[in-house]
DNA sequence: GTCTATATACCGATAGAC
DNA sequence: GTCTATCGGTATATAGAC
């Protein structure tokens, strides 16, 4: 269960304008469906677990025959893996940084706000993330192990020279990530609660910006810091 | 899927003393491989998920013949809500009340430090708990709509009669109550996260008071309120 | 009540025609 | 590259001996 396989198929973008303007790009049919593939299996994946989507159901979602799905992804577990292969390489390019010399309201009111967007825009990521982590982190083990670790690692240390320079309250940094963390994602993973229990039938935009503007508010108070103008 | 039928086997506890001293008690056996088998079903559905957890294994787990599981609950989705029955009713059991004429900072602390210690003691039943919401809630929809609707309104009523009365800052109440929820089940949930992140093999108990302890601190002083003696 | 044997169904994966 | 047919394995659930 630590066949944690990049997927290395050849994605380079390269452009090869054919005769009459229409680009023409080898293997771009293969790309197509590669992604068609893992947006089905996404969904299928987080509405059922790892065991519960059937290969059939993802293929019938991607609207292709089954054995055209174990053709490109020769079988179950590679598809899951090169699955958080897409999520997590999406996630990356989306996370701010935070410097020492930034302002520690701004810099953490920003990374909250960063976090409720991604549990608007890629709540089946978000879930599929926690499902895997839940269960252990079969897959995901060695992602927590090294990149996850430094990442965490690095946010402290900054967050705790802002404390050192009297800047914002002692507080736990690292507990402080995780607070961020699970305010934010909870919004994405236990969608079907908060709706119920709202009674709402679904998500509107002015519900996220409602949840970031609570959280920034309770958690900035609680570390001692004045809200952003 | 809407087949939350209630456990509704007869687990009177009646004692009945036998001759010498031994109690006697009819479907004494039943009750305790009852138990067993809900136990067991508990990890291997938390471990694995609805699909991946197989009745072999949980017959394995609690020690009996597979045909004998199949006996005490006649099919596995039978098993599966009878499991979130027990764990709902264990629930029911702690969740402490909050009152209007309650200190708030003291009850907010309180309700913090009893969600931690559910995360703590039943870390299982937390993970089960959040898969379940996170697949759409198949099996506990009913369970949302009703009677957890219900107590966060309650709770939130308390909530905003102490903002109302200006003991404490003006804080969305229903946004607070999942701020805690998320917050303090995050410690469960996604234990080998944390775990991992901070390069730990196992959880203790002085993790968790230093995880109540942070959790208290800033959401209290993020809701105006001064940490209780 | 307990357990063996088995019916039935479905899944992942492969072979091979086109 | 695409698709049909199918193999081997395993799951739930039941029938029936004890």
């Amino acid at each position: 269960m630590t066949d944690h396989s990049v997927a290395d198929d050849g994605l380079e973008a390269r452009d090869d304008p054919g005769a009459n303007g229409r680009k023409y790009r080898p293997g771009r049919i293969r790309e197509r469906n590669r992604e068609k593939i893992l947006l089905a299996a996404e969904e299928e994946f987080a509405l059922n677990g790892y065991k519960g989507a059937t290969i059939q159901s993802i293929a019938e979602r991607a609207e292709l025959p089954k054995s055209n799905v174990l053709y490109y992804f020769s079988n179950k577990t590679r598809m899951y893996s090169a699955m958080f292969d897409d999520i997590l390489g999406r996630w990356n390019q989306v996370f701010s940084d935070i410097r020492p010399e930034d302002d520690p309201a701004e810099a953490l009111a920003s990374f909250i706000r960063a976090k409720v967007e991604m549990s608007r825009r890629y709540p089946l990521a978000s879930r599929l993330f926690a499902t895997e982590i839940i269960q252990g982190a079969p897959f995901l083990m060695d992602h927590l192990r090294t990149n996850m670790r430094e990442w965490v690692r690095g946010r402290a240390a900054v967050i705790q020279q802002w404390i050192d320079e009297g800047r914002m309250a002692p507080v736990d940094p690292v507990q402080l990530i995780f607070l961020i963390w699970s305010s934010t994602q909870h919004y994405a993973d236990f969608q079907v609660q908060i709706l119920m229990v709202e009674n709402k039938a679904e998500y509107e935009k002015r519900d996220f910006d409602h949840a970031a503007e609570f959280l920034t508010d309770v958690i900035l108070r609680g570390c001692g810091l004045e809200k952003p103008a």
